[in-house]
DNA sequence: GGAATCCTCCAAAGCGCTTTGGATACCTGT
DNA sequence: ACAGGTATCCAAAGCGCTTTGGAGGATTCC
């Protein structure tokens, strides 16, 4: 059933070269000679051996990932996410994965390691932090890379492929502003990592173009779980200026927000408003919370298939997509947002 | 600097084969040869180029792995914790992962597909359920493959690495029983999964040895996340009778049974004692929970790596794993166990 | 009409390893 | 001393693909 090469150049009365030239996409092979080709892969089911591919070429047909470990929830929800994005994308490429399970303290040596096997064509980086060193690390390697997410601060000539999380934020924070909401609680991240930081600074532009006060003590920030969630809007309604709309840099604190709002006997989108990213969780969405949540969002599974590609696509160096890229969020408005109470 | 099996024999004044004989084990060569060979390996930094590996032996060096998405949380916490010991494992013997993001209702379509694409040399299978279809579908397939966990019902004539689940919710139910309580509740995982349904028998059996009838109610099966975990909990004090201990699947749902506990202002090991299983995920740790918690306890991470090196020694045939084996986990007593209340 | 150019295609040489099918020398036992 | 082992080693043939260096014919240009 599985041919190779030789038998399929056979097969057409071609030599090997000519089929492997039409196969990947060389200009001195007839047009009408690159129909037959094709055609007769389709009939046989040709594919061509990774094995002896990668020796010929050189190339690993593998992408590196260093995985998140140990300290820190870091290894979460999200992160799972994100790489069934892209392992849905490699997988239709044939591609494997170099899975490099790491601490955030060994993450350099890890890259060195990953970089001298000649395993990977290229790494995927995520989680960036504030000037984040791991950037010139795989400079100086000179590997590949796309990174999910930027570093704030230091030269920004890498490829990434972000959300634009101030933008989001800013937008979320306008819309409660529009309602009559003043005071804007932020249940955050972790302050370490850079799209904190972004979100921070999205609510932080609209308070101030709106003439309010940023109040410090409204932002939290923290490992992203439910269990977070729950303290952080306890804590804020225990306050005796509780704020009255809250941001979530999750759905997954949400849960633990909505839980703590219920408790306290209040309603959601009346008493208190609530807005929380949306990373398209396929278990949590936002639309069956018992009060649908408005949310940010911007499928984390749609940006790990959007990188797959793009990585996959410089390998082979086909296809032609920006180095850069910015999604922009869709805010969805639902029911927990609503008009800030005595207004 | 990188060599080559070539350049190593002739700067060795070897041929090629028995450089390579030497180095895969083969007894037609020398013990002293072998030690230089040996000796040039590790001077040189010699490592056989994989490709060329692949392409030769027609083996992939690299398994597959269907990991679990969309509808049920189950691609959580724990199965990042697996993964990780399985990346770090196979990481050391320079295997590549396949990474198959399925959907439950489409394994079988997954795994048929993963066997035709000769990428994969055996494939890992987790999440077991009663009379698993997935068992026959792999052997029908004949590849080699290792379970984590073991189904229920059906011929158990497969590989598999599991924890005596059932002989360890004896061991903590029977702790309990010694500690007079007789009311004893279990949070549970999803009541589809084998691990749940073995669980909840080992702690049936200890009541029935003891003479106590088990009360059906005081079982709760779902999600294992905090959240649920809360919620279980929750209900069971609300009873007329509420439980005085009780037994929680993981860790995770033990951090929301703590939370009700403590909500209700009850005592975490004087009003109710609690044990969970513990998957010594480093990121929840039964000793730093404000009462710490009594555990069963078996690493996940380790079963991972276990895994991986029995895959991998079955893939290059060397070594000699047992091909069933049945983890017991350790009963680790800490402060959130106590006598029963008014005993 | 002959040289210069294209357009297509091909034979063959690797890529770096494993493995087959002997060699060669050294021991056996008789 | 000789047939038959035994212990070591080697040359060479792949594995299935890519890529170099042409070859052959058709076309174009003066």
């Amino acid at each position: 059933m599985a041919v190779n090469l030789k038998q399929l150049a056979e097969l057409l009365g071609l030599s090997q070269t000519t089929v492997s030239r039409a196969l990947n996409g060389y200009p001195e092979v007839n047009a009408e000679t690159r129909r037959r080709v094709l055609d007769a892969v389709r009939t046989t089911g040709y594919r061509p051996n990774r094995a002896a591919q990668r020796l010929a070429t050189g190339k690993a047909y593998s992408i590196g990932l260093v995985m998140p470990i140990a300290s820190g929830i870091d290894s979460d929800i999200h992160f799972g996410e994100f790489l069934a994005g892209l392992a849905e994308e490699a997988l239709k490429h044939d591609f494997h994965f170099v899975l490099n399970p790491s601490a955030p303290d060994d993450e350099e040596a890890t890259f060195r390691r990953l970089a001298a096997s000649g395993n990977v064509d290229a790494v995927f980086l995520a989680y960036m932090r504030r000037n984040d060193p791991r950037i010139p690390i795989l400079k100086s390697l000179s590997i590949p890379f796309v990174v999910h997410g930027r570093s704030i601060g230091g030269p920004r000539d890498y490829p990434f492929l972000d959300v634009d999380n101030t933008r989001a934020f800013y937008d979320a924070a306008k819309l409660l502003l529009q309602l009559g909401h003043h005071r804007i609680a932020l249940i955050n991240g972790p302050e370490y990592l850079a799209f904190s930081l972004r979100r921070k600074k999205g609510l932080m532009l609209a308070l101030e173009e709106w003439g309010l006060h940023h109040d410090e003590a409204l932002v939290h920030h923290s490992v992203m779980t439910d269990e977070y969630g729950y303290r952080s809007m306890q804590s804020f309604l225990q306050r005796p200026d509780p704020p009255t709309a809250v941001l979530c840099s999750s759905t997954v604190l949400a849960l633990g927000v909505v839980r703590a709002i219920n408790q306290a006997g209040l309603g959601i989108g009346r008493d208190i408003s609530v807005i929380a990213h949306d990373d398209v969780l396929p278990m949590l969405k936002p639309e069956n919370f018992s009060v649908p949540l408005t949310t940010t969002r911007s499928s984390l599974r749609a940006a790990g298939a959007r990188i797959a590609t793009r990585l996959i696509a410089s390998i082979l160096n086909r296809g032609d997509y920006p180095q850069q890229e910015l999604w922009r969020a869709e805010l969805v408005v639902r029911a927990s947002t609503g008009s800030a109470p005595g207004r």
